[in-house]
DNA sequence: TGCATAAAGTCGCCTAGGTAACTAATTCCA
DNA sequence: TGGAATTAGTTACCTAGGCGACTTTATGCA
């Protein structure tokens, strides 16, 4: 059990040292790491809500909206009223966004790659392989201790 | 190349998993996993100085300084003068902090172990292996633009 | 139909961490 | 030995993201 420790030390390393080494690559482009990946999101689904980047983001509505506020007063992004629902916010790139957002991938692929090139294919595919078990894992931990949350609320309302 | 993509997508996915887990998990004790990781480098390394907490956890010391503020603030921790360099603090731990740090040890074993209990040791040792090899590979990476970047100083001083 | 509940966003507060500029103290070397 | 370069720490400013309270608007049910 001991040894496991160092699965989460290193997997949280990995994950700062990726998103520097991209920061610093991209800096120029006025872009970090967060905002490209909203941007391939919004690119894949155009006119999307705020509440449906959180979720595909998987982060916190609260959060993917300051994320939207940076890349709109950088002009990346606008918001759009929903005809329908006025509570609603759709996302649209801007048109220099769509161009940002092909160089963007282009140094997000070579960044990773050249973070991956002491590894052979299988070893890659079996550590993403183990990375969806993990995550999965853990999506259902967070989500059992929401639950539980969520019924303590319950429990004090009932009082 | 494509699907290198997603290594970088699930890294950083598991990281924050964990952490918000985690920090849900130990948020009744007052620290988050980044103090307690503070203190069990504390712990293995007491009357270390700011600079040295930042190099073992491998951030600035900026942000080193701060993680101390607030742990200090807490009563985690105590900065003391050095009395032979009128530069240095030495960081060391209260009686309540080492209490506190064998708790947290404890949870953090649990929530780790949990995370990966889907996975067997193979492919746990595997993991590990191959994480380490990537970060290396990061270090590397980002030690190369840290020195162009010296270098481009150095460049525009000499002009 | 009317009222309770839920959903979409916003905001304030918190921690975390990078970058850069700055001061004070020390070391190194010509 | 004296001045330049280095080192320790602090600070200000930035992005990122969680948490919770709040408002506005929609929905769903009795």
């Amino acid at each position: 059990m001991e040894d496991e420790r160092y699965f989460g030390f290193l997997v949280s390393d990995v994950a700062r040292l990726l998103r520097t080494e991209f920061d610093r690559r991209v800096r120029d482009f006025g872009l970090t790491r967060s905002q490209w990946l909203a941007l391939t999101r919004i690119y894949r689904q155009p006119g999307c809500t705020q509440s449906e980047l959180a979720e595909t983001m998987e982060m916190e509505k609260g959060s993917a909206g300051r994320l939207i506020d940076r890349l709109e007063k950088s002009r990346f992004v606008v918001r759009e009223a929903d005809p329908t629902d006025r509570r609603v916010k759709r996302i649209h790139l801007t048109a220099e966004a769509e161009a940002i957002e092909r160089t963007m991938r282009t140094i997000a692929l070579e960044t990773i790659h050249e973070a991956l090139s002491d590894l052979d294919e299988a070893e890659r595919d079996k550590a993403v392989e183990v990375l969806i078990t993990v995550k999965a894992r853990l999506q259902e931990m967070l989500q059992n201790s929401n639950q539980t949350a969520n019924a303590a609320d319950r429990q004090m309302a009932a009082q």
